[in-house]
This record gives structure tokens, sequence and C-alpha cells, in this order.
DNA sequence: CGCCGCATTGACGTTCGTCAAGTCTAGTGG
DNA sequence: CCACTAGACTTGACGAACGTCAATGCGGCG
């Protein structure tokens, strides 16, 4: 776990239009620029943090790829989340300042440490930062209850779909190719956290595969049909 | 949609222990009870918001049951929550200053309307508020993470036994017994919670009856075993 | 008192999980 | 540079859990 400090301004980051509020002035954007306290790198496979660790801040993804989990008592695991760059982990501490689950990074990875009594010291301040904060909490509200759909209404084929479109269209808008894609995770962790074991996972892929909606290799991924994609996720109302 | 103009003041609610940060100073009380704009009535089975609806404040439970609920195009829909006295809802709307779900009354209810601009405008002045708006954020999003390993991981049993207990501990909180409780949802709406159909909630329930776990008639619900329905939760590992 | 919505129960079918065997690939060390 | 290995992935056969469809029961409200 190693930790480097980097000092690092916000303000001339080429990721600040994901992480940052907008339409800051010059005084505010030098307020926000004190909010990340340092960089921190984490190696893949490695933790950012831990359930159960006293919760200080959040932090934002600069470069890799997460994924965050719950395991239970008697060893089931839930995949909660995947966040690439920009995204924001670490929400679920403030409640009880401490974590409730595990981050772990998939791909070496860098994030930047933004100390939360910080952050609410300076929104305090900057209205544009305490709406911003608000928005991102609000975010994750509403992208969970979007996998609350996705877990209690669709079958395998409507998971994966979805899965795989939502993931494109995050990659997208960080400029990488809408049909072309490298899976950071296993099947095993695709189907924790779309409810579905990763023999089914892995036969699903296949079927599409057979089905010419995508290519598949191992975690490459081609997208050749997207329309097909997006028809499996919103099924016609045949009448 | 009845629109009542109720001056209220949250400092002399009894519902305040549940809504409110505690240990505000008489000064910091004072602009709090700012956040209430008035009270509104909604009778069972109307509408608190739409989704779609334009976003302007959050609602904190005074009296009555709600859920919240996502439908799709096609007709499928998810209920994401069920909320009682104390506690918030609207955080979804946030983002996008726009709903993205269906709060509806189970039975009677009134709630308080609190602006959301007139909370950040507090918010920014009393840090206790500000904190405790965090909180309930992060909380929604633990509570959904406990979702999501739910209809991700559970079998029906085990969802079931979460959700009795769950509601029961809420009660609880309350005032109300710790066996005794009345469900305000109907056996689809449960199912839709859950991720399963009304016939297998209902298939579930009178198993745990014929187990002597519970006694179920209709909407009443009397506990006779709740250290059965934990153990169906947290199944030990026999090895 | 009768109706309608909600709930229960049964029979049957589908989807997905389980178990097991076998393949592929990236990383390691000789 | 190549052989070896462990972990990840694929595929098949089978079974369990839950969904679907349908018939029936119950209770609250007008």
């Amino acid at each position: 776990m190693l930790k480097e400090t980097i000092k690092v301004a916000c303000s001339n980051c080429n990721l600040r239009e994901l992480c940052m509020p907008i339409g800051l002035k010059e005084m505010e954007l030098q307020r926000v620029d004190d909010l990340v306290s340092q960089r921190r790198s984490i190696k893949r496979g490695a933790t950012l943090f831990h359930n159960g660790e006293p919760f200080t801040s959040l932090y934002a993804v600069r470069t890799g790829f997460f994924k965050t989990s719950l395991t239970t008592e008697d060893g089931r695991d839930q995949v909660t989340g995947f966040q690439m760059a920009g995204e924001i982990i670490g929400l679920d501490g403030i409640v009880n300042e401490h974590h409730t689950c595990d981050a772990i990074a998939l791909e070496d990875a860098e994030v930047c440490v933004m100390p939360f009594d910080r952050i609410e010291e300076i929104s305090r301040e900057v209205g544009a930062l305490q709406k911003h904060v608000h928005r991102i909490m609000s975010r994750e509200i509403v992208r969970e209850h979007g996998v609350m759909l996705l877990l209690g209404t669709m079958r395998a084929e409507e998971r994966l779909a979805a899965f795989l479109l939502n993931l494109v269209q995050r990659l997208q808008a960080r400029g990488f190719s809408r049909t072309e894609l490298i899976l950071r995770m296993t099947r095993e962790e695709i189907g924790s956290y779309l409810g579905m074991k990763l023999e089914t996972v892995s036969r699903t892929f296949s079927r599409f595969a057979d089905e010419g909606i995508i290519a598949v290799k191992q975690r490459h991924i081609h997208i050749q049909d997207a329309e097909a994609l997006k028809r499996l996720v919103n099924p016609q109302v045949c009448h």
C-alpha cells in the first residue's frame, strides 16, 4: 500500500469535468484545490479501504479501476459497484464514520484523497461544491435504484446486456471506443454484481456471441450490434 | 392532493430524534425550525411525487407509510423502499432536479415539506445540519447496498426473513411491538421489493407459519420465533 | 348482502444453479 | 525460449428453486 505525497491541483486536472463542479469563480477554484490532500497509488489486487476501517476521506479515481464489495459472515459476497476514472469512492463510510464495504483495485490505480472534514468545511463556503457533493450522493442513490431494478426484475440476458451498455457508455464518456472494451473484472465478479453465477455469465456471453451481438475473446469484448443489446434490456411490448 | 399551510416547529416535534441532528444550540435550533415550509396530507393511494416531476423539496414522513417505486417503459416495476415516520423521501431527485421514482402513500399520511434550497442554505450556516444531511444520504446508500446483497445472494426464505426483521426493528425504534406488526403493503409490493413473485411471498409466509416461526392472518403478522428468523438470514456455516 | 381486490394453494414449466470435466492463457522459473 | 502451472474460463448434464397459470377462498367496503 504505497503512499505518495504529491501536491496536486484539481483546477488543471484533466478529469475535473468528471469530478468537480463547473463554472467556479477563480477564488472558489483556489479553495477547491485544497480539497485533495494527497494522491495514493494502489497496486492491482490491493485494497483502498476495508469494511470496518475508520472513515476519513472520499477518494476520486484518477486512473485504474475498482470494485466495491460486501462480505457477509457466512462468506457470501456482493459486488456493489465498479468505479473508473473520475468516480467517487467511499460515500458509504459517512454515516457511521466507518467504511461498510471493501474497495479493491482491479488494476494498478491512483486516487486523489479528499479528507471529508475538509470537504464539509469548504462546501460551507463554496455553494457550488456543496451542491456538487449533494448531486454525487444523489447520483449514487439513483444508480443503486437501477441496480435494484436489474436484480429484482431482469433475467440473465437482460442483466448482462444492461451491464455491457452501462460500461461502454461510461467508457465512451471518457473518450474510449463505444464498441470495444476490456473487462477488468472476472466472470465471478460480474456475476456477483449482477446476482448470477459465473457459469451463467459465461454461458450468456457465449449466447450473445453465437447470435452475433458481441465478439468475446476472454476479457476483450467487441460490441457488434448495440441495438440488439438495447432491445434485450427494453424488450418490446408485443401485443 | 390536499395541501395545508400549518406553521410547524421541528424543535418540539416528537419525531425530532429521528429527523433532526441532536445537540443543536438554541440559535441553531431556531434556524432549523425554518426548514419545514409546510405540511402536506396525502390520502392512501395518492402520490407525494411522480417520476419526472421537478424536484424542489425533501419530505420527512410524519405519519403514515410510503413506498417508492420505479416503473420501466415495458411495465415492470420495482419497489425501491418503504418509508415510515421520521424517514426522508426524495433524495433521488437532487441529482437531476427531477424525481426519478414515484412516492405513494400506503395509508393516509402526513409529511413535512423541506424545500431543498433552504436545506442547502441553512446547512451552510449550521454545521450539524450539514453533517446530518450527509449522514442521511450516506445511510440511504448503505441501506441500498444491503438490498443489493439481499437481491443478489439470498433465497426467498432469507429475503422474507430479512425483510420482516428489518421492518420490526424499525417499528420497535418507534415504540411499537417487536413481535406484532401490520403490513401496510400487498404481497405484490413485498414481492416487488424483494425480487420475487407475490405467490412466492404468500407461499413463504405459509411455510414460516407451518414451522411456527410466525403467525399470519392477512396483513397481521405475529413473530413467534425471532431467533429462527435470524438464523434464516444468517445461515450457520456447517463444516 | 354482494362484489372486488387481495391472498392462498396446486400443478406444471423455465431458468438458473450445481457439479464436474476439460480448455485456454498469462505468468513463472528453469 | 520453452515447459509448467494456477487461475480463469467454457461447456455439458442434471436438479432445485422459483415463476406461471389457474382455481378458489377470504374479508372489507359500499
